[in-house]
DNA sequence: CTTGACCTTGACACTGACGTCAAGGATTAC
DNA sequence: GTAATCCTTGACGTCAGTGTCAAGGTCAAG
């Protein structure tokens, strides 16, 4: 039922370095064998797993902290908590900002391109519009 | 006619470790006095704009060289030279590739937050569409 | 007994555009 | 003369999440 640190992590696909770091950062635990070694068990699988899906998706680790801690307190998922709620909007809120202001600077260089070069006309396709 | 790196700095608004480190990659140059100071001349302040347009449009230091040699080369604006016009070619394309992540990644964390928090609809004002 | 696979901690490398401090020389103002 | 200001180079710190190496302990198979 315990497993150590190599298994752990090509059960959860990331590196034995990330578990260690996550640990150093209090994302996840691990009890220690006689030998020093880490033991995990299931249930650490599953916050790897949503510390994961939360960074491959633009979250950052602090942001992952509060999904972790919802599914330690026994909740189904991770987002089962108003903290993660919170950071969904926080998060919804940053990419609007991103976007906005890449979408500004888009049309900032298109103009430059433009004038630089002129018969140079760009066409874009944002979300069925072209542009 | 020479200045030195501080009314320089004042000149163009930007601090002396910045044109100490752009001399540094071989973006401006300046001569030497005879106690070692760096004596800049106007051309140089010419340069300096540039950059900082460029930087802080969303340009890297690379971005900007092209156009610092197109100026130096004689031209009235940095991007009357093909390289530079390539350069607009190639953030557009990132920023295009950028964009589309951020909105796909928006959608995403949109949709868990639905899940999540049903109720919590959110809206968003893109470009005069809401969503 | 030895090889080899696994584990441990610690610490440097990376990316970019600087900020900031250190230690020292030059210049200017009074 | 001396304090204040300016200049020089050099080098570490920043932010994030690892990759990678170092130096060593542990353990099962042969």
């Amino acid at each position: 039922m315990g497993m150590r640190i190599g298994e752990m992590a090509r059960r959860a696909g990331v590196s034995t370095r990330a578990l260690r770091y996550y640990e150093q950062h209090g994302l996840i635990s691990a009890r220690r064998g006689p030998n020093g070694y880490r033991e995990y068990d299931e249930s650490q699988l599953a916050l790897v797993a949503e510390i994961r899906s939360l960074l491959t998706a633009g979250f950052t680790l602090e942001d992952a902290r509060p999904f972790v801690e919802c599914l330690r307190s026994g909740n189904a998922t991770g987002d089962s908590c108003p903290e993660s709620v919170a950071v969904y909007r926080r998060k919804l809120a940053e990419l609007d900002d991103q976007i906005r202001t890449l979408v500004a600077r888009r049309a900032e260089v298109a103009a430059q391109l433009a004038g630089a070069c002129p018969g140079c006309t760009v066409h874009v396709e944002i979300r069925g519009r072209r542009t």
